[in-house]
DNA sequence: GGTTCCGTACTCGGATAGTTGTTGTCCGAGTAATGAGGG
DNA sequence: CCCTCATTACTCGGACAACAACTATCCGAGTACGGAACC
């Protein structure tokens, strides 16, 4: 079991349009050149994107994807559940407890939430309140400062194509 | 994305064996029948859960399973892990900022970790210590808080099968 | 020369196949109880 | 009556299909630019 790796290709997909916030929109095509991706497949992810307001997408030339707000107000978690699609939820209780010879049992018939159910679900909200406390703009962050002599130069050549 | 159906099976099976630990080894059929599941399946999940040491199998008649050790030191995390086979990393870093355009900025190529991955195992961490924090025995103390008068007569019941 | 209009090229968007992983099933190897036979 | 041994039934264990989800791809709808024609 693992997330779909269009999570981190949309991840990547947002750092790079945060990176080069102010220029035109970014077009599927150069976000799949930028990281070697499958054009296509990557568009479908961007497309899941679009469709939870994280970015905004313009048809046309000159047309493309932005950020639909700063880098520093789109969380992981927002891209995680947009690409994934709601079936992000780690744990489902099917209730088996209350089917089979179990159902004879009086304290698995209780009315209170499964016990099983509840502490997977507690460890799904740490992993979540961990992504939600993670944003695009820390990422930015930690870039720039490795190496911000550079940034400007790079961002043209990124904005151009190839290096 | 979701974790695979027999984790869900696992737990519970391991809750029922943790319930009727004083009894002889509960064969696959049985815990099968107590939640109303696909026999075979449920055996397949049972032989992962035996292949982590977590339980003991044996064969023959009034063969069956045991827990490998108490309760209190069975995790949600080791059932986790035994079930999903070491597929449980939530995300997998493709290193993708290393190949294409991004090659050539100097930012993307630093050998240091990539930050967008640090971050999901960050959170997958988090993930994991809650995991690791609930034991079966946790679980076995909720519902015997819950209707203690009733445990011994209930736990006969799931022994000899129907209510 | 300025304005309008049309053609063109480029973009997103949803509908369409191929491949991997999960779910479900089956039959064989091994083992302990069981009953018969012999001492 | 007790012991030995073959039979038998029951269990796990791994090998074998069916389904679903993820991955990958294509073509159509819409839009802005660019140029030509007209005023």
């Amino acid at each position: 079991m693992r997330l779909g790796e269009g999570v981190e290709w949309g991840l990547h997909s947002c750092l790079v349009l945060a990176w080069l916030d102010d220029e035109a929109p970014i077009p599927s095509a150069r976000l799949a050149a930028i990281h070697e991706l499958p054009v296509a497949y990557l568009a479908k992810q961007m497309q899941a994107l679009a469709r939870a307001g994280i970015v905004t997408s313009t048809s046309g030339p000159r047309g493309g994807f932005k950020l639909a707000r700063p880098a520093s107000e789109v969380t992981f978690l927002d891209v995680v559940d947009a690409i994934e699609g709601g079936r992000a939820s780690l744990f489902e209780c099917t209730k088996i407890r209350t089917r089979g010879a179990a159902a004879g049992v009086p304290e698995f018939q209780t009315d209170a939430p499964c016990s099983i159910a509840t502490a997977m679900h507690r460890a799904e909200v740490e992993w979540r309140s961990a992504l939600q406390a993670t944003t695009i703009a820390d990422i930015t962050r930690d870039i720039s400062g490795a190496a911000p002599g550079f940034a400007k130069v790079s961002r043209v050549s990124l904005a151009k194509g190839e290096p």
